[in-house]
DNA sequence: ACCCGGATGTAATAAAGTAACGCCTTGGCG
DNA sequence: CGCCAAGGCGTTACTTTATTACATCCGGGT
């Protein structure tokens, strides 16, 4: 399971990230080095700053950033470090928003379901699972074979929405 | 439901196409009538190219095909007539692919699970109810409020998984 | 006739993504 | 060590996708 309830929620409120992104970047160069894949330094970096936030950047978002701390400036320095995370399960795309994010929980599943803040843009990653075999179900019933799946949802998380409407919670 | 089984394997099996764009095309005039919408020339000749296929089109190749056919030639021409469409439930856009496919339930289910095969290229709509049920009941444990879904899968339909392996069906 | 809003059309530009090529490093091997 | 092959990085140039801004036109109401 990708990410418990707990861990939902963890994404969205207020905590020390410079813990969680140490976490996944040391589990990544270990899994890594497994594969037998390096993560050079631009790829490292390119980890690190999509860890900063739990927001999804865009590929020029990142690119700009890269350039500025002496890496190349063209766009294919960015999406080959993406590329590369993503295809190593250490990072997601986002259709809906034509970005990029950290997979917060590499290793588990690699193809979770998205929940995208529309409020503070912050993205979590749930158990697709169950909503892939819904999925499946209905689709193999007309003969569908799913292969990959994007499920992304839109909407507003729990601390935002206590923000937006502080004594509305309970 | 916006899809019945046998609805998602019509999609992908050969049949007279006219039938089914005809039949869209009139219940869409009717439901626009009633919510004074305009079916313009331009909107309705681009929900007819749609309606030609059971593939997912680019802005640009609806372009390229109302230009030739004496419409503006810029890109908002075709990207304000899709736009009408979806909001009006007369298309939908995929995420995946950068394109918009015509809606043949219009008026059910508006915001269905789609079926790309990735052999064919058609696109199904399938009943999203139960998929987006389970992804709200787990988005819902995290706090996490669902507003709009996005599920797309790629797979392989009925007829082309009989083509690939004509035997292997049974 | 006049005005208004919506629909069209245009040019121009932004944003996102890819192709093709050369250089440099890394790591294996004689 | 010297050599080579593979992979990684950087560049230029380009394609595809999408939007902004603005002029014009058409239809309905007064």
């Amino acid at each position: 399971m990708p990410q418990t309830d707990d861990q939902i929620a963890a994404t969205f409120a207020p905590h020390d990230h410079r813990e969680c992104a140490h976490r996944v970047l040391d589990e990544a160069a270990e899994r890594l080095a497994d594969q037998g894949a390096r993560l050079t330094p631009v790829r490292r970096r390119t980890l690190e700053i999509l860890l900063e936030s739990h927001r999804a950047l865009g590929a020029y978002e990142v690119l700009d950033r890269l350039a500025a701390e002496g890496f190349g400036r063209q766009p294919p320095v960015a999406y080959r470090a993406l590329e590369f995370l993503v295809q190593h399960g250490l990072a997601h795309r986002l259709q809906r928003l034509n970005a990029f994010a950290a997979c917060l929980h590499p290793g588990h599943d690699h193809h979770p379901a998205f929940l995208i803040c529309r409020s503070c843009h912050k993205v979590a990653e749930a158990a697709a699972a169950p909503v892939r075999e819904a999925l499946t179900h209905v689709a193999g019933q007309g003969g569908f074979r799913v292969e990959r799946v994007t499920i992304e949802a839109l909407g507003l998380c729990a601390t935002c929405a206590a923000e937006d409407a502080p004594d509305s919670t309970a």
